[in-house]
RNA sequence: GCCGGUAUCGUCUAGGGGUCAGGACACGUGGUUCUCAGCCACGGGACCGGGGUUCGAAUCCCCGUACCGGUACCA
């Protein structure tokens, strides 16, 4: 019994999608699985539609989500080289044989392959034995007039020579099987295992596309997703484990797959999942991951100090805490820390309409801060207990002045716990806070 | 048109001749509460349709329908 070997074998047209991105990850984790090897083959025989650009586009996706190859591009492997383009001559040798021995023919300068008579079957992991009578295939082009190969004829030669034993790719080519079959049979080489993966559609049912906004998977590196969020849902996209468990790591997806466990219908796109995923996988991040994922973005938007990692990362691992229930995203975070790092540029239309309109309340706010200026020790409960007591002194509701307070630290209605971040706020900045919104949020009138 | 594939809550799925058809996301209600999120509890929600086979069908078979894919000197 041989090693299984698999191999993705994208073109190059720029980026990895998610399609692009589940197949591969499908191949790799059955590789993985069964200590077989992952091949990775650059499909570039479209020469107008491929650069050097477009192929790193791919590779880079690949690497975020955590796919390494053994044999491909960079890491080269003993059936190189792994270009498409570059295996011409094998190709075309392939065509000469099959002319030379009557297996295809040439058609005005282009070569056709002969399609016999009778019936082609395969045996495919996810769907079955499909079978084809072969009247209804075409006997089709395997080399163009130009001597350039077709698809047929490459993948099938490329994937003898490299010894693939298991191609596993979208559903879209289970029609394509067939004649693939044939190639192999004339080539006097055994056909592959296939397995067709269904195709992931949009909300719509209908294919991904740029229609449906993101479908480069460095688009939601970009967002702020996590890789191995990603690749968890890819991974449970049209594959079921058998067990109610969905956050699984890498090594534990690993463990789990098999070819017979994907199901046979499209999978639809639903972020609202991929959110939870990532908010699951958020979670369980230490800290010292979790702000070393968040460091480049933190400095990006200019709230990154060194200190961070030194004399005020216990102070900001708490700000984190406040923050993980309520950030699905890398970005999230980044957008929800900003009141730890810089004081409110403008504070909320409805919220101040709401919440510092009411009569009284300027007299409130500048009674609170000189509560709060008053404390001797500054922490959650002592912060708690001023703002009620007040509260209750000036014949007002505890949530009238927390919301004040809220739209002073942050200058939004929405945020964590108002003490807790009081605390990690410091005197110093809630004061000042504070002192900033009476000016001006009142200026105008008179104080 | 022809060929092939698929069909379980809105979505991802588990199951598969006898189950209260299970879970997750989303959704609704209540609780916790200073907002939001989270958390806890509860709830609504599905076997595409029609024929068979069978004591019994969502499950097996056939037909239909819908959807997806292919039908290129694209990959």
């Amino acid at each position: 019994m041989t090693t299984p070997r698999l191999r993705f074998a994208p073109s190059p047209t720029g980026y990895l999608h998610l399609g692009g991105a589940r197949t591969a990850l499908f191949n790799w984790l059955y590789a993985r699985r069964q200590g077989g090897t992952f091949i990775l083959r650059i499909e570039d025989t479209d020469a107008g539609r491929s650069s050097d650009e477009m192929v790193s586009g791919i590779l880079d996706g690949l690497r975020w989500l955590g796919i390494d190859w053994d044999e491909g591009p960079e890491v080269g492997g003993p059936h190189a080289p792994y270009f498409q383009s570059q295996r011409l001559d094998r190709h075309r040798a392939a065509a000469r044989d099959l002319v030379g021995r009557g297996l295809a023919y040439e058609d005005e300068g282009a070569i056709r392959f002969r399609v016999p008579a009778g019936r082609t079957t395969f045996v495919d992991s996810v769907h079955g034995p499909i079978e084809f009578d072969n009247e209804h295939i075409e006997s089709f082009v395997i080399l163009r007039s130009d001597t350039q190969p077709t698809y047929h004829l490459s993948v099938v030669v490329d994937d003898i020579d490299m010894r693939v034993t298991h191609v596993v790719r979208g559903d879209d080519h289970i029609s394509n099987t067939p004649k693939q079959v044939l190639l192999y049979q004339a080539l006097g080489a055994a056909p592959p295992a296939f397995a067709h993966v269904p195709l992931i559609m949009g909300p719509d049912k209908k294919r991904l596309s740029k229609r449906h906004g993101a479908t480069s998977v460095m688009e939601y590196e970009k967002q702020g997703y996590l890789p191995e969020a990603m690749f968890n849902f890819l991974a449970l996209l049209g594959w079921g484990t058998g067990s109610d468990d969905e956050i699984f790591t890498r090594d534990e997806l690993i463990a789990r797959f098999t070819l017979l466990g994907i199901s046979g219908g499209n999978a639809v796109f639903n972020t609202e999942k991929l959110d939870w995923f990532n908010h699951q996988h958020l979670l369980r991040l230490d800290n010292d991951a979790l702000i070393s994922r968040l460091r480049g973005r933190l400095a990006a938007a200019g709230y990154w100090r060194d200190a961070l990692d030194g004399a005020d990362r216990d102070w900001f691992i708490r700000v984190l805490a406040l923050l993980k229930p309520r950030a699905k995203t890398l970005n999230a975070f980044v957008e929800q820390v900003s009141p730890f790092f810089t004081e409110p540029l403008a504070y909320d239309g409805g919220g101040v309409k709401k919440h510092l309109s009411t009569a009284g309340m300027q007299a409130h706010v500048r009674s609170l801060r000189d509560a709060f200026a008053a404390l001797d020790v500054w922490n959650e409960a002592t912060l708690e207990q001023a703002l009620r007591a007040l509260a209750d002194a000036r014949g007002v509701k505890a949530g009238a002045l927390i919301q004040a307070a809220r739209l002073a630290a942050t200058g939004r209605m929405v945020s964590p716990g108002l003490f807790e971040m009081l605390v990690l706020l410091g005197r110093d900045g809630v004061l000042g806070r504070l002192d900033r919104m009476m000016e001006t949020v009142w200026s105008a009138a008179t104080s």
